[in-house]
This record gives structure tokens, sequence and C-alpha cells, in this order.
DNA sequence: GTCTATACTTCGATAGAC
DNA sequence: GTCTATCGAAGTATAGAC
């Protein structure tokens, strides 16, 4: 009935000041150096901490990597959240979907859960959750709007949002950005006319 | 003026089969498992042959990613233009982009670019010319179908279906395929319009 | 509850033997 | 031209000291 340990290892409270440096470092880490520079080592030098208490804190450096994707995962759905409620237009939409600081993360998180399953179905029902959000925000956007295009479904429009503003993060990363201010204003300007 | 090696190591010769062999091996594994999991031994022990022989063939293991990089990027290159010079469509240009066969290898390779120098240039340069071939494809579609939109260039166009076709396999390698079905059928039903 | 001493595995890389 | 013996560094994880 009660916490049945595998091993007779302790691991340390969840609320622990040092365990949250921990998440930070391997956070920044992350962003600035991809999954495989997360190690333990490297996560405890950022974090000025010894190595060890990493596998104190967390069972599994797996453990740790699903702590960093929840806790930003959550952030990104409630800014989201509170950016439609604050104005729930298409432009706001476009505008929160365009912000290239969650591309990263998303590439990261998505080369993870290529390979680690227990990530892998954590990011999945993220991802569905955060695509009902947006659909939710799009069709409201479009009713206020007045627009009933019945040829065009809400979630069309959503999947090529979603994908123009990946790409658009992806490549700018990369250092490749032909077309992107064209498509930008192109995109900006259909909306203005939807949204005078 | 000849070769100035930085060290006294000697490097195998580029055709050899062993090399060929070490570079399969390196492709299968970072198809399988990610990135992370293309280590010299892990490598060698996939094609049957001793760790060492990694060091030998390649002078660090940049080398040998880019090296399967360059074959994979050649490949789907040459992929590309035959498929588009058998059947110069818009039809054609929409099936090649939505094959998903590519997509696990680009979110690997768009990883790795993440936090190695020396891939990310090779990569950003494959993306331009990739991104060129496709432009010129699409615009001699749209030419010989007769289509002039002015208000919409062709940047656009094919910047949304890159985005489309990605996120749509990204999804599906990762489980999520909400309005994946409606999508597709909605392109496939507008191709149908512009090209009967 | 918090941290350290330590074990064992795997890593990339090189010099030198065949 | 091809491969092996071997190194030092870095990886995860655990048991036990404070």
């Amino acid at each position: 009935m009660a916490t049945t340990p595998a091993s007779s290892r302790r691991i340390g409270a969840t609320d622990s000041k040092t365990r949250a440096r921990l998440v930070d470092a391997a956070e920044q880490l992350l962003l600035e150096e991809g999954y495989a520079a997360v190690t333990s080592r490297r996560v405890a030098a950022r974090a000025g901490l010894k190595p060890q208490l990493v596998h104190y804190y967390f069972r599994a450096m797996d453990e740790l990597f699903l702590e960093v994707f929840r806790r930003r995962a959550d952030e990104n759905m409630a800014w989201f959240e509170r950016g439609i409620a604050a104005d729930p237009s298409l432009r706001a939409l476009w505008r929160l979907n365009a912000d290239p600081r969650g591309a990263v993360f998303n590439i990261e998180f998505v080369a993870l859960a290529n390979h680690r399953k227990a990530i892998r179905a954590e990011i999945a029902a993220y991802a569905e959750r955060f695509r009902a959000a947006q659909l939710e925000a799009l069709m409201a956007a479009l009713v206020s709007d007045g627009i009933t295009a019945d040829h065009l479904p809400p979630i069309v429009v959503l999947l090529m949002m979603t994908g123009l503003t990946q790409v658009l993060a992806l490549e700018q990363a990369l250092g490749v950005t032909a077309g992107h201010e064209a498509t930008i204003a192109y995109v900006e300007h259909a909306i203005a006319q939807l949204e005078p």
C-alpha cells in the first residue's frame, strides 16, 4: 500500500532548495548545449554542487529531465493562457505562437522523446493538451471576428500556423532566414485584413 | 602546401570497405536511438568491429557525424530531383515533402546542430540548397499550371508546406495525430482543385 | 534530512605493432 | 595501409557517514 522502494536507496525531499538549483542548472544546460550535455557531473558543476547530489535527488537522469520538462511545460501553458486571456484575438494567437523562445526547448525535448520512452509519453500528453487549448482559443477568436470559412477547418489553420512558426524558429536558430521576412509580413497582413 | 597534420596520427583511406561499414552502423544507430547513442564503442559493436577503428577512420566523432549527414543529404537531394523530374507538379511536390522517412533524421541533425558548430554550418548550407531546389520546382509547377497569385509569393507557400509536413511527421513519430487526417485531406483537395 | 566516499562502466583518443 | 593495446577523463549509480 505504501511507497514500495525498488531499491533501498533514499531520495531527497522534493521541496529542497538544493534540488531546485539542480533543476535550474539542468534547464540552462539543456538550452545552451543540448540534452547530451545534461549529465550528472555537468549539472552539478553548473549548480556549484557535488555530482552525487544529482543522484540523491533524482532516482535516475530521466527523472531530472522530466522535472525540467514539466516545469517548463507548465510555465508555457500558463504564459499562453495569460496572453490569450489578455487579448483573445487571431493577432495575439499568432504572436504567441511566433515567439521563438520555446523553439529550442521544443527541439531538444522532441529529440529526447525520440529515444527515452518515459519522456515521450509525457511530451505527447502535453502536446495534446496544448493543442486543445490553442484550438479553443482559435475557434473563439474566429467566432468573435465573425469569420465562418466552412471549407477551411480551424484545426487545419492551427496545424499550418504551428508548422510555420516552428520552421521559422528552427531555421532562425540555424542561421537560415531566406524568405522569413516575406512570410511573416504576409501572415500579419492577412490577419490585419480579417481583424481591422 | 601539402596536408599539414595537426597530430602525427594516421587516418585510414576514404574508400575503405571497413570505413563504409562504420558509416552504415552510425546511420542505423542515429535513426534508432538518437545521436547520443552514436559512440565509438556502439558504432563499432553494431558493425562487428573494434572501437578503435572508429578513431582510425575518423579524426573525431564530428567527422563521422558529418559523413553520415553528407551521405544522407546527397541521397535525399537526388531522390527529390528524381521525383520532381519524373512528375513536375504541385501534387508531386506535396507528396515528396509529406514523405515522413526523412523526419527522424531531420530532428536528430537539427538537435545535433544545436551544439556542434561544425555540423551546424553544414546543415545550414544544405538547408539552403534544398530550399532553393524546392522553390525552383514550385515556381515551375505554378507556371505550368497557369497559376499566378500575385499576392501569395511562392516562398510563403513553400515555407507553409515545409512547416506543415514537418509538424505532421514529427507529431506522428510522437504518437500525436489529432487533426492530421483532416489537414492532409484539405491540402490534397486544394491541390486537386488547382491541378485537375 | 543531507551529503560524501567510492565502485564500476563507458567515453574519446593516441601511439605503436603488424 | 590496417588494426590493437592502452590511457586518462567522464558517465551513472549506490552504500554509508554525518
